[in-house]
DNA sequence: ATTGGCGTTGCCACCGGTGGCAATATCATC
DNA sequence: GATGATATTGCCACCGGTGGCAACGCCAAT
């Protein structure tokens, strides 16, 4: 009965090796209940046909898709480089991606998630920040009964659905870096206001400076958006103040690229007028001159920890997903944005 | 027999709405056949229920799965627009999007690619070069029985498949705005050898080159690969050479960054000492210092234009598709990377 | 010979939709 | 009033797998 044309079914398969469908499922489903020369029987007929099972089947069946979702929000280098980390374990473990970008400021933004996840129907989904940080979105998965892991960088009471950043070290390892360099004026570039990722950055940092008994004053935080659009804004405000800072922490590195093209503009000189140190650590910042001096996570290590993670959730459930280290660092890389403060400001 | 927890099927429905399953299937489906009060009825209940079809037990019955998915090989930013332009189609007509990376270079690569399009059962495949220049990728994917929409720099007997971008007026622009500004000792940064746009874009640019008696020697023309890893190397080999040139044409903004960061090691200014031209129009390629020269294609626009011929060959057939403009035409954008020859060279 | 247990396999219902066709209702026409 | 055409709806099989349970063969113990 194989039709030409048409993707052999497990019925051709349980034909041609002489069983019933149900042995075959065993068979692909590597269950233990059958016999090892009928297990060889069957895998010789489904090389010959080359024979895939049909997902959709396996899925209304099971109710498994072998599908992984990612969920984010404005597409940034960090987010290109989570996605090629993803996918490289994804390939491997039979899992297939499927990427979706919501708005964070929608109203809507709850149902979007729900109808993506139940439309596409996910096995598992990956949320980043500024989406991750938002509980509602957590409790509907949950109540959608998909699992999910979230970057962030708050510890919280299920460390198995986690991936945290801890800023600390890193953060703190650059500040006395700038301070070193003499800079006692310093200005931060943040994300959206409501974003507990970029709230934590700047919290280490105005603690760390503490340490030195600096302070950064409020109009020298600017709010951004993570694009380089909001940078260049950011740093327009940033650097017109009368006694402009001689250092600028941006908390990403797209938005530190924007300060760079304004600070050309004004015919600053980086570092030589201005230090700058980005976040991140996107391939890009090692692209640009000067160099961006930046907070390197191993983005591509996090993603693929996640992901791998994520499948332990799946297949094996909270205690196999809690083997896993939930915690990354990333850590600070001087390059050639940051130098001496001018001495005379 | 509405459980809690599980998501609501068609069969609740259809008990709330009194109708037959059937019915709700039609209405969902926006099928003609239903009377208004009936179809008025169903929605309601839909509504009240918030019930979303099934994919898998759709896609099982009537062999669809409202995914798309999309093949690429190396990550560029120039990709990365792509996918923004593709989702942004792709939600508002119900389609998820499965992303997909392979190796061009991998013997492999056709099964890696039937692997993907069976198992995750597509409804429609979008190819990018490299990949969308090998005739057995494409030969793949129609015995798969797998829709597809290709971009490419060759028109082809299927235009109905096709995104085609013509490079020829671009490049001839840029041309002659670099030979308007004295140059005459150009080289070029290529893609792989064996990448059939990038050989399009070299030959264009010889073309124009020799409509002022000018010649691309051998030398002058450095092949890489799309990084900007490659965009360095290419770079230093090109401005070691005695007599090296005054403008650069790299076959994508990436590579241009590479040449970029290489001038500015070797000490040469740009555009004093050198003028460089990048291709695709990335949004990074005006964020750099100098902002650089490129060729922009309209990405998002290609992306969605691609991507709405796509569902139109899967809807309604390849007559429907054609209707859809096939060419679409970059141009070149002069910007701060490009100016006079040096004098003395 | 009978019984029980184990390893292996098959049968059948079911997952949640869609396709084909029959059934029914409605209405105009002769 | 009978007839045919048309609009609307329902029934049932089927898509390609998996789950639960029964059945089978085989061997050891009784």
């Amino acid at each position: 009965m194989l039709e030409h044309g048409k993707p052999p079914t497990i019925n051709n398969v349980a034909e041609l090796a002489s069983v019933s469908k149900r042995t075959v499922s065993r068979v692909i489903n590597l269950s233990a209940k059958v016999n090892e020369v009928t297990r060889a029987k069957v895998w010789k007929v489904i090389d010959q046909l080359n024979f895939t099972p049909n997902r959709q089947a396996r899925g209304l069946a099971a109710s498994r898709s072998f599908l992984l979702g990612l969920i984010y929000d404005v597409p940034t280098l960090f987010i290109n480089d989570i996605q090629k980390g993803i996918l490289s374990v994804c390939g491997d473990a039979g899992y297939e991606l499927v990427v979706h970008v919501c708005h964070i400021e929608s109203d809507r933004l709850i149902d979007d998630v729900t109808r993506f996840v139940r439309r596409a129907k996910l096995d598992g989904v990956i949320i980043l920040p500024p989406v991750s940080e938002l509980g509602e979105v957590a409790e509907t998965l949950d109540k959608a009964g998909c699992r999910f892991v979230q970057f962030t960088s708050e510890l919280g009471v299920e460390p198995w659905k986690l991936v945290v950043t801890n800023y600390l070290p890193a953060i703190t390892d650059m500040t006395n870096h700038l301070v070193m360099l003499g800079h006692s004026q310093m200005g931060f570039i943040s994300g959206p206001r409501s974003n507990i990722s970029s709230l934590k950055r700047q919290e280490i940092f105005v603690q760390a400076l503490a340490r030195y008994d600096l302070v950064l004053s409020p109009e020298r935080i600017v709010e951004g958006a993570f694009t380089y659009e909001s940078g260049v804004k950011a740093a327009r405000k940033l650097l017109s103040w009368k006694r402009r800072p001689t250092a600028i922490f941006a908390a990403n590195d797209e938005m530190a690229f924007g300060v760079m093209k304004v600070a050309a503009e004004m015919g600053l000189k980086i570092p030589d007028d201005l230090s700058l140190v980005g976040f991140d650590g996107t391939s890009f910042s090692s692209f640009v001159i000067p160099a961006l001096s930046t907070i390197r996570r191993q983005t591509d290590e996090m993603a693929r920890l996640g992901t791998q993670k994520l499948l332990a959730l799946i297949d094996q459930g909270p205690d196999a997903a809690r083997g896993f280290e939930t915690m990354v660092s990333p850590y600070f890389v001087p390059r050639e944005s940051t130098g001496p403060a001018p001495s005379s400001v």
